[in-house]
DNA sequence: CTCCCGCTTGATGTATCCAATCCTATTTGT
DNA sequence: ACAAATAGGATTGGATACATCAAGCGGGAG
């Protein structure tokens, strides 16, 4: 009989969805049967999505007990922060020799949505399509698979929290002055700069961390 | 019934062996039908694992056409030696102030091994050891954890190909000097004299490509 | 010779059952 | 009265049987 037509890669889809916009929140158990029936379908797809995300890691599976939405604690992010840079670093100065003009550019538009965006959500989203636009020429795709792999640990939630720790202003400053000296070839300053920049937002974590 | 206990973690692990360990080549088809009958289990974990599996990217699913063993390219085997540089500079420059006296004693112990060591296959595993026992100190699971998954893609034919390449002598005269200088905290040193060690793996991999 | 149809193969999904395990709550023993 | 044992319900894990669907092939018809 049918259902809304979900096949196992659209439900992982969709629960990667929910798991990354926040419907479905970190700890919460995923019940086989409940999922089924919210897709209608049968356990069977329900079980081998939760089998992908676990693989990924956006679940947390334990025997006989099922699965839950990973939990992150805060110092999982600060390593994944670590991975960040580690992966960026690299992708970044890779990326420099290759960045034509038209990358650039079309970074530097990227930029110019950031000022006029008005909302953390609307910094987090701009934040990781700029600094995608960056390491995009660096034309080492399991790199850029790495890098991607990496981000999607963060939800959005935790992103939108991180922008609004650390406001728009210096974020944004270290991008323009990051551009620019993507655009004028210095590696090495570009590499110092983007770890420095990360590591900003570890510190702030850190902070925030210990006030509460 | 009986089934040889076989659980769906069980048989991601034997797959991943069969992979690893070449007795399942790159392009297989694998069959679900075929699997169960060869674990004595129903397709319903074979098809779970081999969700896992793809998620790791050891295996490649096409819609109803179903999986096979993940094709590796030279192209592929440059890029994850570039995901190598980018994570394992990282790991090493952490590891280094962190690094007691039984990490390096640990360490050297393995290029003791090594130097004895008398086939390819058993440089390939050295190797991986003593480079593994180089990061552990760095204190960042996530990283370890990306590195040891991009180091999974490799199979054991390739490393060991890789190994046989590169002989035996220069990588273990690297490894030397690289230990030596982790001992004496020097990080910079290290870290460009692992990148160069890579680019070796690189660059012999490359020669080799051109000439068959 | 080429194109199209239909058969076969294998993947995908459903339904139903059963076993193993975990959680909870109740009962039992001291 | 309180800790340990246990019984029951809920949930996962797996088996089996069956239905469906897409892709590849093989054999004619044009």
């Amino acid at each position: 009989m049918e259902g809304s037509g979900f096949t196992t890669g659209a439900l992982a889809t969709a629960l990667r969805a929910d798991i990354a916009e926040g419907r479905l929140l970190p700890g919460a158990p995923l019940r086989q049967e409940e999922l089924a029936l919210r897709f209608g379908t049968s356990r069977i797809p329900v079980r081998e999505a939760l089998r992908t995300l676990q693989a990924e890691g956006l679940v947390d599976y334990s025997p006989n007990r099922g699965a839950t939405v990973a939990i992150v604690t805060d110092t999982e992010i600060q390593e994944m922060l670590e991975v960040r840079i580690a992966l960026e670093s690299h992708a970044l100065r890779l990326a420099i020799p290759n960045a034509a003009d038209a990358d650039i550019a079309a970074a530097r538009a990227i930029l110019a949505e950031y000022d006029a965006a008005p909302s953390p959500e609307s910094w987090a989203a701009m934040n990781w399509r700029f600094h995608w636009a960056l390491y995009l020429p660096c034309e080492c795709r399991r790199l850029l698979d790495a890098i991607e792999r990496n981000f999607k640990h963060f939800s959005t939630a935790a992103r939108t929290k991180i922008s609004a720790l650390a406001g728009k202003d210096r974020p944004q400053r270290e991008h323009h002055r990051l551009l620019d000296l993507v655009g004028r070839g210095r590696a090495d300053d570009a590499v110092a700069l983007l770890t420095e920049h990360i590591r900003d937002t570890q510190r702030s974590i850190r902070a925030t961390g210990r006030a509460g």
